[in-house]
DNA sequence: ATACGTGGTTTCTTTTTGATACCATCGCCC
DNA sequence: GGGCGATGGTATCAAAAAGAAACCACGTAT
């Protein structure tokens, strides 16, 4: 059990502990907090992808940074790696249980992003105009 | 509209589209991938907290991070700053209508590293064994 | 006098990210 | 048979971000 003090009126169903710096749901937050791979969690949502072509969806991430952030959810037992013998090698990549139980939270931040986002807009600029 | 091509079969109800390099909700996707932004937000659910307090609550954030994390949710409207001109002065920080929206999303996934913590541990140990 | 708490900013070092190039293997085109 | 492209990555290096630590003004308590 790796609580340390609880901040403040939380009821705290579990052992873990967000907030507690070693405690091991940090890492997971590590890796969920991770723009990239709540882009790749919401992208298997409801297909099996291939490595170049979540690279070509998800506009931006470099090959590098995709290639860790798979390697990174595979470990975690959220996605699954499936290799395929053909020539050039297959590669598929897809929700495992564990992953898709996760969907739902991850969904809804990606929708709260697209839904409120002109709200997060007005605010940036009634934000600029008050403070140079 | 900043929409370019889309992926795949995903119902896009809206004109905003996650996946796209340019638009505006990647923003807002940097500013929620960010496992601080995460904690501070539930962190501000329930309570309104002073930045010392944060500082304590959130165990291992620096000053400096905490500081531009709670200056860019301000910015975009998911949290209010309120400083009060005692000495030395008091700032509290608390959840702007605009942020108890997200709240449900942002405590959904604190709360699913919290409840499936063990499941993800078994996994990296499984992984770890299989490729040394 | 000295130390502490408040809410930060500044500086410097270390870590992470992003851009780019490269790899092996095969099919395709001419 | 000589390039060209696609596959799924890794290696390298520069730029950006994070972390650690010091500093600041202000006032209060020791």
């Amino acid at each position: 059990m790796v609580t340390s003090e609880k901040p403040a009126s939380r009821p705290q169903s579990l052992c873990f502990n967000v907030y507690a710096k070693d405690c091991p749901t940090r890492m997971v937050l590590d890796r969920l907090g991770d723009k990239w791979a709540l882009l790749v969690l919401d992208r298997l949502q409801n297909d099996v992808v291939r490595f170049n072509a979540l690279k070509r969806d998800i506009h931006g991430i470099s090959q590098k940074v995709l290639s860790q952030v798979l390697k990174n959810l595979e470990r975690d037992g959220l996605i699954l790696r499936t290799a395929y013998p053909t020539v050039p090698v297959t590669v598929e990549y897809s929700l495992k249980p564990l992953g898709t139980t996760l969907i739902a939270a991850v969904s809804s931040l990606t929708h709260w992003a697209e839904t409120h986002m002109s709200e997060i807009q007005d605010a940036q600029h009634l934000y600029d105009a008050s403070k140079g």
